[in-house]
DNA sequence: ATGATTCATGTAATCGATTTCATTTTGATT
DNA sequence: AATCAAAATGAAATCGATTACATGAATCAT
């Protein structure tokens, strides 16, 4: 491997003139920029980030957290992330969390041992009392889930106000029976979209009937087994409201099998706008949120608090849209 | 930051004692081994891995190049070659390239700058030469996608077989009219499934029709819009084989705005098994590779480059599925 | 021509760990 | 108690970069 003194030798100048040569200092005559940029062409040579790294106390590595990529949702958020690491000269290291605190503390770690100079964290499942004491020490961001009561900077949208807006959709259709599949309520999220569903039926004084409640997790899977327990109701509701689109999905299919029509007998609505959403037959009402700008302003607020620590970055709370497709409107 | 050096102080011992109780190391006595872990556990202090990756001329992380995370297909593979490289103390490093060789190149200099020990490419716009270049200086598997003339080694499945088996069983169900809506030919993947179709093809004496042979890039919409004008032919297609499934996915949707059916106007078969095929409306025929675990070997193959880089290592071609569902079978 | 100033470059310390080699300590054997 | 091998520890070199400081050369004003 080629090294910083084998270039300095070859030009037949110091290590310093070369390394000022790779930092663009001023201070290099063009003569000797030349010859060193010469020799580096034709060693092939390429700077050592760990030598350089240690010794600028850097990683230059963005730790995001993701439950998992398979959801897509996250994978727009990822690349708004990605684009503005880049072009701060940033790497980032995505790592999939299984919202499993422990996997997740590993991933942590590598801010405690230096490999990351930040975290972006989407995971809801996150320890949040962990998150806090971390975001002490290190630079820490929250995108769509976050904590109301510690001061983490997060990026996020209004979650009460978008569900509200989906259930009221669906009710100002006449529905009367409408049942929400969520997730856990352990997430900051689910139970902001439950407060919304709730806050819309009693605006509509429809009263709320815990049958009509499920609480699951976001697979496919999940949300094929939740509806098809709701379809298995006496009185079964007529419209769902799925605080995810993976969980609309399967929902659809589970109503599909049922033989069943959508919107016509049952309509859903979903959450995030997947690129998937607009795909499904029928295709899927949902809210959207603007995920690659999320991603970007998370990146940006971190990025912010690396390089000055001392300044406050405030919070960002953006905005959303009720998109109406086939799922609802026949 | 706590240092090794601090803690060394603290224990009243020497750095090396430290580090050797760090790295387990057995020739330390039980009463100094305890003395330490308790002033490491009461400084809360956590090694700095620039230091010591830069001392071992090692980074641990290993690159893996997809060209984006948005497709479902990618996520089961990355997700084997994570558990795989987090049971050898690697951590990855998720690069998305869009298939763009430049940005492809910068993340290649992460190998270059020793931020990553080896690298996994799973981009079939890769710049085959480069890769093979890499290949002789560093540690390179390549993944489903890879080249047939150099040795660099590969995980990857019969894509020719698996595309004429696909193809097959719409024939074998009297279709007669079978098109093929396939990607770039620049990709090895592609021409393989092209010539599974043209296998299939000539088998059952269909004459190949150029027209019902339609290239373009892997997203939806583009699915989309090469089912819609197949849909415009004067003799319109009956069939269809995608060589992806969200290629078929957007066909589906084609399908159903031009008030056909599926599978009874045109069957379809996709090619991945993306969790959302299953959930499609109709549900999507589709070939399955063992995704997880063409990860796991992968990473596997890379780490054994990587700490053995004299021994050879073979290339693996796993087995697949065909998966029948309603888009071909009523 | 001289001293001050600027510019280009080099020397050596430094980042935080690991590891070689030398030295000290321990403990068993006689 | 003396001897010696084995075990435990420490001093210092090292990985590959950056950078503070020193130094020498060139430029400029007077």
């Amino acid at each position: 491997m080629v090294t910083i003194q084998e270039v300095a030798k070859e030009a037949g100048v110091s290590v310093a003139t070369v390394s000022r040569v790779l930092n663009h200092h001023t201070s290099v005559s063009a003569k000797t920029r030349a010859k060193v940029e010469d020799v580096i062409e034709r060693l092939q040579y390429n700077p050592n980030m760990l030598g350089r790294n240690l010794r600028c106390a850097e990683s230059r590595m963005l730790l995001v957290l993701v439950p998992s990529i398979s959801n897509p949702f996250y994978s727009k958020i990822v690349q708004g992330i990605e684009d503005i690491a880049r072009r701060n000269h940033y790497n980032t290291l995505l790592c999939t969390t299984d919202s499993d605190p422990d996997r997740e503390n590993v991933y942590l770690d590598l801010l405690r041992n230096r490999m990351a100079d930040g975290v972006i964290s989407m995971d809801p499942a996150v320890d949040l009392a962990s998150i806090r004491q971390l975001g002490d020490e290190y630079p820490v961001i929250q995108c769509c889930e976050y904590s109301e009561t510690d001061q983490t900077p997060y990026v996020s949208i209004d979650n009460q106000t978008a569900a509200y807006k989906a259930v009221k959709h669906l009710l100002m259709m006449g529905h009367k029976r409408v049942s929400i599949i969520n997730s856990d309520e352990r997430f900051l999220y689910a139970r902001l979209r439950q407060e919304g569903y709730l806050r819309a039926l009693r605006e509509f004084d429809i009263p709320v009937e815990s049958r009509y409640i499920v609480h699951t997790d976001l697979h496919f899977e999940s949300g094929h087994r939740a509806m098809k327990s709701l379809l298995a109701l006496e009185e079964r509701p007529t419209a769902v409201f799925a605080v995810s689109d993976t969980l609309a999905i399967g929902a659809l299919r589970s109503i599909k099998e049922a033989e069943l029509k959508v919107p016509h007998d049952i309509a859903v609505v979903g959450f995030d706008n997947i690129p998937f959403a607009s795909m499904m037959n029928p295709s899927l009402t949902t809210v959207s949120q603007p995920m690659y700008e999320m991603g970007c302003e998370a990146a940006r607020m971190l990025i912010k608090r690396i390089s000055s620590p001392q300044e406050r970055v405030d919070s960002i709370v953006m905005d959303y849209e009720l998109i109406i497709r086939e799922s609802t409107m026949g």
